[in-house]
This record gives structure tokens, sequence and C-alpha cells, in this order.
DNA sequence: TCGCCCGATGTAAGCGCTTGCATCCCTGTG
DNA sequence: CACAGGGATGCAAGCGCTTACATCGGGCGA
């Protein structure tokens, strides 16, 4: 180590600050507190029959030593890997990432690790298979929009893996999710409210054969309610976003380039509409006055541009998994269904037709 | 486990599906394979002295047992924790996350893991003692926006960790960055091409006693620019915005408050940026026509939006550093600087003045 | 006073790998 | 044809923890 000029704040040489990686082991410091290794281990780790005056020696050598516990070793001796899995299609769509910042939260507070997967159509049935990274010593897997139906529900319970689900409800399967039919109405409903009768809507595709899903229970919400006001949803009205800004961008186009365009369009998510706002403006039109848009999830991009949307406390669903998870791990907490709220944001981005 | 009605897809029922966990240790391959463990984990890990067919046997062994190694255990056992640290401030931020998403796929890719920590001004100098995370067995960190000064730079160089740093340049030190004062000037010299003559600077609060740094940077060369064209830059046109959405939407109402507001704004990133669309809208006024702005990053909603900005590939950024990373763990690779390429995207936001 | 019970601690056997060193055997060479 | 050289493999000692089980020492009821 070479000298260092001393200097200002908190960069400040320090002769005897701790190199990165720490070096001493649990031996050391049971030697230098004048006990036994497992002692020490059990003092560490908040067991109940250590008494109080022993504890306090240790920690008294643990900070004097700088001791930090290699957490290889100890997964390996207790064969917990103190590890939750996280798999979600489009790792990069803000509502994933966010979900993760949720669950990472909490996890790491934990002290536990985050093992990040993706699981697109094609390799998802690879969770129940040999995806060797999840195939490795996991405690458990935190699920998003796995959208495989009860069967697939059925199968997931049936592994011997603590299993939580993010975005859908699934019989018995622990899981945090909010009533997509219950927002679509909502955003239908708003829609309907300000006059409109030429009601668009852009989702995304459905890649599974299987019933219910994120996309199709937004649509059905929002079939429903434009059918209970009397209105109709011509085919052409109903356009694939697959959920990403250019998705959208093509979408709106395709909408406006209609002998009968919309007047309002409902995305299923924020970035889509934010996609939708170029082929707005392209088309020399005013979104909120020309055409309404509204948006969910409530994106923080959502506020500044006056997009109204659906929101959904995403990251408090991302952390209320994460908690769920560490309750079955414990052996607490029984396979639930937890619902998350939905609210409508009002915004400028609808409005009354023209 | 429960049987299983069989379904379609990839969700059949598969009697003899493995686990999430695999149970198969090494021993059990080297006695299928019909050699020793050390044969077994040296045919697994390319070792150059195993015959070919020695390693055709071990790995159809491992095929048949779906063997997967236990991490924790080669970890333990190798030294090696096949982990890099990635220190940042900020973790929400959109370039942040996006340089993560880059670091992520290559470490992912070699199979090494990512621990992901936050650094604020407060916290960063734990970097360099106590934090139980990154004092713990990793390979390498990455650091983000550090800030340190030569100073802070040669105690990094001095530790025996590899380090590389992302956002700035620093002596000793391997580093991916952009010029951001090239950046900065980029921006001006587009304002003032417009004919803009009253541009105020939106950035973000200096919290170290360091000279050279991100916002002071771009500050000098969107300076440098104004005044080589014989323009002023009063102090009340040069706001702190945070680097945040909430940040930027004060600092646009604090400088449309101003007796004489300006006709463009430079923000140091986008998302400073969108925040300022809400505030210029609230004061009656439509961007690119009253008012210019031009932000920083090219975040994927600026497209949408049409904001004009700097690019920087922040992704790639991400990227080459994981990748140089590895070369350092592998002995490859010499301490040296790598910059990136800026360049200005036109969009809407930025117009002649009215 | 004598056990008994139980709280507190120590002993030591792994956990499943990696790797230095020993061993074996097959070539090529003198 | 003996032997050196080196490729291929096996042996076994850890890596730094956790934890079942053994041990120890008081306090307490009989």
């Amino acid at each position: 180590m070479q000298a260092l000029t001393s200097g200002e704040g908190p960069w400040d040489a320090d002769s005897d600050a701790p190199a990165l990686v720490g070096r001493a082991t649990i031996d050391d410091v049971a030697r230098e507190a004048g006990v036994s290794t497992a002692t020490v281990s059990r003092a560490l780790r908040q067991h109940p029959y250590v008494a109080e005056s022993t504890r306090q020696r240790v920690m008294t050598a643990v900070e004097r030593l700088k001791y930090v516990a290699n957490s290889n070793a100890a997964r390996l001796a207790s064969g917990q890997s103190r590890t939750v899995g996280f798999i979600a299609p489009m790792l990069t769509s803000w509502y994933t990432s966010e979900l993760m910042v949720g669950v990472e939260e909490v996890l790491t507070h934990e002290r536990f690790d985050l093992l990040i997967g993706t699981a697109n159509s094609a390799s998802r049935e690879r969770i129940f298979r040999g995806d060797a990274r999840f195939q490795q010593h996991i405690d458990g897997v935190i699920l998003v929009d796995v959208f495989c139906g009860d069967d697939g529900a059925r199968r997931l319970a049936a592994l011997d893996t603590p299993i939580v689900v993010l975005g859908e409800q699934l019989q018995r399967i622990t899981s945090v999710s909010v009533d997509n039919e219950r927002g679509a109405r909502l955003a239908a409903k708003h829609l309907i409210q300000l006059g409109h009768k030429r009601i668009a809507l852009v989702g995304g595709h459905n890649d599974l054969d299987v019933a219910k899903n994120v996309p199709t229970e937004r649509a059905k919400g929002f079939r429903d309610t434009l059918q209970a006001a009397g209105l109709r949803l011509p085919a052409a009205y109903v356009q694939d976003g697959d959920f990403t800004i250019p998705g959208g961008h093509r979408a709106m186009r395709a909408l406006l380039g209609l002998p009968k365009p919309p007047s309002a369009v409902f995305f299923m998510s924020d970035e889509m509409a934010f996609g939708a706002l170029e082929a707005v403006r392209d088309a020399g039109l005013r979104v909120g006055h020309d055409v309404s848009i509204v948006g969910f999830d409530d994106h923080p991009v959502a506020g500044p541009i006056g997009l109204t949307t659906v929101r959904q406390p995403v990251r408090e669903m991302g952390r209320l998994g994460a908690r769920l998870m560490l309750d079955t791990l414990d052996g607490f907490g029984t396979v639930r269904h937890h619902p998350m709220e939905l609210t409508l944001v009002e915004r400028i981005s609808s409005g009354r037709p023209a």
C-alpha cells in the first residue's frame, strides 16, 4: 500500500483503514473473545442460549477485528442460501424494475441476496426444468407475470420451493396483485364520462394459451364497461402495443390512420402511452384535445407530462412480495392473495372530445 | 408431490421434472462417471489436463443427474466469490439503473453475481471502511460517480481490490466515461445557434469538496461556451435540480418566476427536464416555442416527448465497465480510460426564441 | 445434602467443492 | 530397452462456517 497524501473530507488517508476484503475469520474472533467458535456463531446469530456478557465480549472482538462473516461458508454449512430468485419477462420495463427495486429493498435489509432472471414465453418453462441459475441453491422464487393458468399454478404449488407470484392471482399460491378488470373499468368509465364515444384499446399480445392474464383481464374490464354504456369496440380499435414505447407508437399511428380514428385511447401501460405521444404529434394533433389518452401504472414521467393513468403501487407490491417470501421462508405466513389498491389519476391527457 | 392433471403447452405435468433445487453432488457425478471428484471438477471447469473422452463421460453423468454445482461450496473452496459489487448514488435514476442493466448483462453471462449498494454522500466513505456487504468477499467493485478527486483516486488505487469507475476519469484507475465538458458545449452551442441569448443551466448540487465531477464539468463546458459567444450567465440562471424529476420541476418554476426568465434551459439530465415540462405547462407556455429545453442522457421517454438531448450510450458504458472488470480479474487489461461518444439529438423541445 | 434440570458453552463432524501433490502410464529418445 | 518427460488422474487436506451432541456448573426441590 503506497503512501497517501492526506486530504480533506471523507477521502482522508487513514493509515489503518481496512481493505475492502475482510480477513479475520470466526476463529480469530473466538480467540480474541476467549470463547469457542460455536459461541461466536451463536452470538452473532441471536441464538437464545448465549449469556449477555458473552455476547458483549464477542461483539467487542468483532468490532476490533472488523470481522465480517464469509457468507459462502455460512451458506454452505447451513444449507440455506439466503438468496431469492426473481423471474420476470422484460426486465427493462419500468414496471418490472420498480418491482425489483421494491423486492431488493426488503431483501437487502434482511441480508438476503437477489438473483435476477428473465423468462420470456420461450424460456418460461425452464423455470420448472433446468435453468442452471435457478436450479441452484435458492431459498425461494418470486415470479412476475407468469401467466401460467390454473394447471401451471398447480404445478407451481407442487414444487418444493417457496413461491410468491406478483401481478396475478393463482390458486394455492401466495400472490400480490391488483384488480386489473377494475383498473380497466376505471379508465373506460373516465373516458365515457368525458363524453367519448369512439374509444380504442392498446394492450399486449397474449402469447400464451391461458385465459387469465393481465392483458386479458384489462381487456375484459374495458370491453364490459364500454358495452354497458352501449358503446362499440370495433376490431380495428384494438391494437397490440407490446407493452413497449415503440409498440405504443406503432399502435397509435395505426389508430390515427383509420378512416374513423378514435377520440380516446386506453393504453395498458404508461410506456405505450408515451410512445403514442409522438404519433399524435406527428399527426398534428394535440393530446387531451383532439385525442384523449389514458395509461396504466403511473410511471414517474406520467406526472410531468400530464398523463391520466391508473396508478398501481408497484414498488409497494415488490416490497410486500418480498416480505411474504421472507415470512414463508420463516415458516410463518399462509398461502393467500394480497390485493393492492388501484386509483385513477386524472391529468391533462384526457379531456372532452373535440 | 401431489398428482398433477396434465395440460397443454409448456405447463404440462412432467412426472420426472426436476425440482428447482438440484440435489446431486459432485461425488454422485464422479461415481456415475467412474472418475474421481477432482476429475469432475476439472472437467467442468475446462481444465486442460482432462482427456476428451473423460470429459464426455462426465458431461453425460452431469446430464443424467441434472447436476448443478453448489456455488457456495465452489466459492468457499476456491476463495473466489465470482461476485462484483456495484456502488452508485441514487439507484433509482434511469442513468444508474441503465448502467446496472448493462453491467448485469455481461456479468450474468459470465456467471458472475452482482451485489448492489448505494453510496450517498454521507455513506460514501464507507466504501473504504466497514460497509459489511462490501467488506465481504467480492472480487471487485464497479463505482459510479464517486467524485472522489485525485486524493480519493490515489486511495482507491491503493486498495487491493480491482476497481472500475463509471462516469468519471481518475488517475491510475480503469474508467469509462464521457467528455462531460464537450457534452455541455454541444448543448450550449445548439441553443446559441438557434439564437437564444438568455440561457439558463440546471444541474445538481455538488456536495463534495472535489473540483472535478460531472456537474462541475458540465457547468464548465456550458459556461465557457456561453462566454465565448459573449453571453452572460447570471447567478439566478443557475439552479439546482438535484438530478430528479421534482427537482427539475422546482428549478424550472424558479426560473420562470424570474423577472427576466430565460428563453432556453439546459438540464444536466433528462429526468430534470421532464420535471420542467410540468412547470412550463403550468405557466401557460409551450416547450420549444416560448421556452427551449435541452436535456442530457437520451432517456427512453425523451424521444416520444420530443426532448432535445445529449445522448450518452449508458447501457453500453455499463457493459464495457463490466467487461473491463472481468479482464482485470483475469489478469488481463491494463489501467486506462475509455471514452465514450456523446451526440446531440435534436428534437422539438428546442427551437428559435419567440 | 443430593440429584436433577436446564442454561451456557465446547467439541467436532461435516457442508460440497477446489487444488497441491503424488501417482500412474504412455511416448519418444538415447 | 531402460528411462525421462509429461499428460491424465486420484488422494486428501482444507475453505470458514453451522449445529448435533456432549459437557459443565449452578440453583432448586425433596
